[in-house]
DNA sequence: TTGGGTGCAAACTCTTTGCATGCCC
DNA sequence: GGGCATGCAAAGAGTTTGCACCCAA
């Protein structure tokens, strides 16, 4: 496993917890230092099968519940992806941030960045109605092993 | 209900599964006029419920497939929105593409519009590394309503 | 000791599927 | 009449909730 040092999400995460009055618990540690090890959105499963090979089994109930505290506190955000099950990523400043692409056929997901694209919805966001305090971009099509 | 003449979508679609060697359904012939009334996403039920309140009532299962079918002729697009149900609308090519407003505390839905950012996204999706066929973009937020 | 954190299991919602019926061709 | 289209109901999958137990404070 990363050390501390190398956490700065989740050590960061977790002093927010602390400091917004929550008590720690052995769950929610591992399941914040599992988040910040990815580099791209996991779907609730697949965050308790990766949290079953690890040391500190979570149970599902409490999966979700500390999703739900995390996406409260602004540290996860939820990513609509996929059919019908959504996937959580930590909310990173500035390095991690990224949008998605989804291959249909074999539902791959990945992450890419571009700075073009930033600008534009900054600009976009200025314009409309509501007050932007996220966003999210996904792009679908087909991966380069399921077009051959 | 509008006349033929106003739903270029709605014939135009229904034409593309005659060609596709698919039977005419009463069905489906309702779900494509009732999606092309619309101007923004909506879910699976409460396509059943406006559909409920019309001339022909279509069962959920109905529903679900022939959204399906839709979905693979591309004549619908699927917006993942909101928790856990997922929304549908018409693809129109040109005039009647746009992107979505989300309000977190209120749920509204509201499509907007923005060509500098539809520029972005083209200039981005030559950049991946998928083949990119489709996009999708959703800004979150609040909206003036529950700002107040 | 107290109350929040967690696990278990049941409940809930959305979606899909199996099968019988009915309508288009 | 043959076979796809549809409705109904049950099954599935993901998510939420109620309650009891455990541990941090």
């Amino acid at each position: 496993m990363a050390t501390r040092e190398a956490e700065p999400w989740a050590s960061a995460t977790l002093e927010r917890f602390a400091k917004a009055g929550y008590r720690r618990g052995g769950a929610r540690e591992e399941l914040v230092r599992l988040m910040d090890a990815q580099t791209c959105a996991l779907s609730a499963i697949e965050l308790e099968r990766a949290l079953a090979k690890s040391e500190r089994r979570v149970s599902r109930a409490s999966i979700y519940r500390i999703l739900e505290e995390l996406s409260e506190l602004g540290a996860v955000q939820r990513v609509e992806i996929g059919a019908g099950e959504a996937r959580y990523e930590a909310v990173r400043h500035g390095h991690g941030h990224h949008h998605h692409l989804v291959c249909d056929d074999c539902g791959q997901l990945l992450p890419f960045r571009d700075e073009g694209l930033e600008r534009a919805i900054k600009r976009a966001a200025e314009r409309v109605a509501i007050e932007v305090s996220e966003h999210e971009v996904v792009l679908r099509g087909t991966c380069p092993a399921c077009r051959s």
